[in-house]
DNA sequence: CTAATTCGAGAGCAGTGCTCTTGACAAATG
DNA sequence: CATTTGTCAAGAGCACTGCTCTCGAATTAG
């Protein structure tokens, strides 16, 4: 019993090894740099030796995949998670900065994940959950803040118009999903929010990924420097029409 | 004399040729996938006779990146030259429609330009035109509202607060260099627009591009399937705090 | 016509992802 | 305790890559 827990252990021991080095090497060359040969040299192993737990190139690079959504997603929770409570504005600006500041720790990490997808990357199940981690948590705060604006049943304004039938019974069916990625209690008051409202988190949501991207894959060069700035008061224009202020 | 002039048409028919071959191999394999041998290949000549032409891979990846830009900004304005010049909200709805027409249509060259940048590409001082030409477009819609809407100086309308000292020099900086990438015309009336227009607009254009990349790079998935009609409900928020409806 | 330049082809180098075989070691079974 | 079974790392090897260099052939310039 022990025995084979311990030999389990070591194999995940190794498998952690072998995607430090990974990562290592991403930081350093990017996701194209990455080379597994490279890899088990640094290990000091045969390159053979990572097939036994990686099947493929891609597939280690799938594994880094899914620890960067979950980087991500845990840097902005950690930062937020600081803010008090009712200072909904600065919970959600900070959303915004923390992710910034991630990607810009993590260059290569984030266009990984946000950049061109990887060929061979079908994105698995389980990253569902991570990857809309970030989405998920400007969500929690939009409904805090209708919560907080006196809104009694904690649900946030509803609009009419602009929204077509297709996307309305999109936002519908993706109500349906929040309880697999969510908290019960987030995705019932979810659930409950109006659609324009979840519009309104999807859109702040794109417009992060969006701007931060621009950021670093230099489409802001020579347009914008004071890109913290600049990042700050798009979170605040797309927290506006959420009664965010 | 026209010896020498045929000689360099030979050769720039040969640059073309490997381009599209080159290009042809990006829209099947990605770039990750771009191999010069097997652009080579389909040519029928040796691997060897490209780097008389294009001195890396890199050089030839670049190449097919300023092209890439000349595409989108292209479509967008060839589609926006077909709507009735007074129809200013049908305009600005037809550019992004365009852009995410194209980002479909060349998913790798998409990929190429607004993905995870190239390790070895240096965006070339002759990209800066072309790259900003959508922005430019839009820049240009927006004015030709604000005239149309009776402003007899033509210019949008100014808001106060929520810039940043630093983000409005970068502005008043941006509009010296417009008269290098736009035409006279244009860069003068848009140095006499406001900041804080010209700052929607860039939001504008970051929106335009993080929602297309989002949709393209899959993260819309399990979350929006109307992503056509999701595009156009942006593109009107976008255009609202411009004055267009 | 000759000299200089340009060009394509081929060989070759160092590197890659990945497969297959071989032999050592540890775990479970008799 | 001895034997079988399964796991593992290592090495050789294949097909491929980007790129360099050399060597003739063709073309241009003087």
């Amino acid at each position: 019993m022990s025995t084979r827990g311990l030999r389990e252990r070591v194999r995940d021991e190794l498998i952690g090894e072998i995607k430090d080095a990974a990562r290592r090497q991403l930081a350093e060359r990017g996701a194209a740099g990455l080379s597994v040969r490279a890899v088990t040299r640094e290990l000091g192993m045969a390159s053979s030796a990572v097939y036994r737990y990686f099947p493929s190139r891609d597939a280690l690079l799938t594994a880094l995949i899914v620890d960067a959504y979950e980087g991500v997603g845990e840097a902005a929770r950690r930062a937020e998670s600081k803010i008090a409570r009712e200072r909904h504005l600065d919970r959600w600006l900070t959303v915004f900065r923390a992710v910034r500041e991630w990607a810009r720790s993590h260059p290569h990490e984030y266009a990984l994940i946000y950049g061109s997808p990887v060929p061979g990357y079908a994105a698995p199940d389980d990253t569902a959950a991570p990857a809309s981690d970030v989405a998920l948590l400007l969500a929690e705060i939009a409904l805090d803040a209708a919560a907080g604006n006196g809104r009694t049943d904690g649900s946030l304004p509803a609009e009419s118009g602009g929204v077509s039938d297709a996307l309305a019974a999109d936002i519908e069916a993706l109500k349906s999903t929040f309880p697999s990625v969510a908290p019960p209690d987030l995705a019932e008051a979810l659930a409950r929010t109006p659609t324009s409202a979840i519009l309104h988190v999807i859109d702040a949501w794109t417009m992060l990924f969006g701007a931060v991207s621009f950021e670093l894959f230099g489409h802001y060069r020579r347009v914008i420097d004071a890109r913290g700035d600049n990042l700050e008061r798009l979170a605040r224009k797309a927290a506006a029409p959420l009664g965010l202020h």
